[in-house]
DNA sequence: TATGTCACG
DNA sequence: ACGTACGTGACATAC
């Protein structure tokens, strides 16, 4: 494809000889072939990954595709999905009405933690803005994009909306300028005042950050609310970005770890209760900030406050938990 | 086995 | 001049 792209047709290389899809979708404007190889390569992908193998998944005893959660492989304290990994299935597409029950009297029950990581940072950093926000069932991109904009909530347009979104998440992952421009299309000048303007709106962030990395240096771990711990190990490498990969996924894990760990409490929590009250229901699916159910039609309004009640109390936080919920006779109709 | 790519949170 | 947001797994391809 370089060869073709690059040799060939001599578009101009963005990223070394990458193919990517941001490369892709950047030289479509030079010429008519990136944009079918970026059609072909979707097609392709969600034929190859998730409908010709599937069948292939199927257990002989169950009638059923089954996978594998693995406890310890994610450095945060995530499980991890494999054979079949059921933590990525597309959901912009209409795939997920693939996965559906087998039983008629049956539906299934997703509930999902909403802004689950955000609201874990608003406690670690004590962020008063946030902790407001939160406590008052503020939507919080629209908070962000207020004061970011300077303008009023009621004023904030869905573009604006869109920038705070971005802006929120890539803070939460330490992103600069650079990459923040990239994600937002804008020059890195705007991106950086973007970052400055959230930080100075938010200073709390800033310190918990700070005071993050400090303690990763002075220990050589991170750690998550309930004390998970991740090594540090390339703190000291001596080697410029090697740091900085490192003190950007040393800002991350207590983050996402402590939603891992979080979640997993629900899990427990969950499954006793469903026990103690004979169930017929079973929890089949975790996707870091999700629970799937199947079971019974007629449990499910029993079921899903017993589910919502126990995810939103698992653990107590300076700002409350939020769980939707929905039900379908398949995952496209539930999510 | 390593790399690039792309699917998810 | 260089590289540039966290955590995963599967598939295709090159070696």
């Amino acid at each position: 494809m370089a060869v073709v792209l690059f040799d060939e047709l001599e578009l101009k290389p963005i990223r070394k000889r990458s193919t990517a899809v941001e490369v892709l979708e950047v030289l479509k404007s030079h010429h008519p072939l990136p944009e079918h190889i970026l059609e072909y390569r979707h097609l392709a992908k969600l034929k190859n990954t998730y409908i010709d193998s599937f069948p292939n998944h199927v257990h002989p005893k169950t009638g059923r595709v089954h996978t594998s959660l693995n406890q310890t492989i994610a450095a945060t304290g995530r499980l991890s999905s494999t054979n079949f990994n059921f933590q990525n299935i597309p959901i912009r597409t209409e795939i997920r009405k693939a996965f559906c029950v087998q039983n008629p009297d049956h539906v299934m029950l997703s509930a999902d933690y909403s802004q689950i990581e955000l609201r874990i940072m608003a406690d670690f950093s004590q962020e008063p803005a946030l902790i407001e926000a939160f406590k008052n069932g503020i939507d919080i991109h629209t908070r962000t994009a207020a004061l970011v904009f300077s303008v009023d909530e009621s004023e904030v347009t869905a573009d604006q909306r869109r920038t705070a979104k971005v802006v929120n998440f890539g803070i939460m992952y330490g992103a600069g300028p650079f990459r923040m421009s990239q994600e937002l299309g804008i020059s890195m000048a705007e991106a950086r005042d973007l970052i400055n303007t959230y930080f100075s709106n938010y200073p709390g962030i800033r310190k918990y950050m700070d005071d993050t990395l400090a303690s990763a240096h002075e220990n050589g771990f991170v750690k998550t609310r309930l004390g998970r711990r991740r090594k540090m190990t390339q703190l000291n490498s001596g080697n410029h970005n090697l740091v900085k990969a490192e003190e950007r996924a040393a800002i991350n894990m207590p983050i996402q770890g402590t939603a891992a760990d979080l979640i997993k409490i629900a899990m427990i929590n969950i499954h006793k209760k469903m026990a103690a009250e004979n169930y017929t229901s079973k929890m089949i699916l975790q996707i870091h900030d999700e629970l799937l159910f199947e079971g019974p039609a007629d449990e499910m309004d029993k079921l899903s406050i017993l589910v919502v009640d126990e995810m939103e109390a698992a653990m107590v936080l300076s700002v409350p938990l939020k769980v939707d919920w929905k039900i379908g006779k398949n995952w496209y109709e539930a999510h």
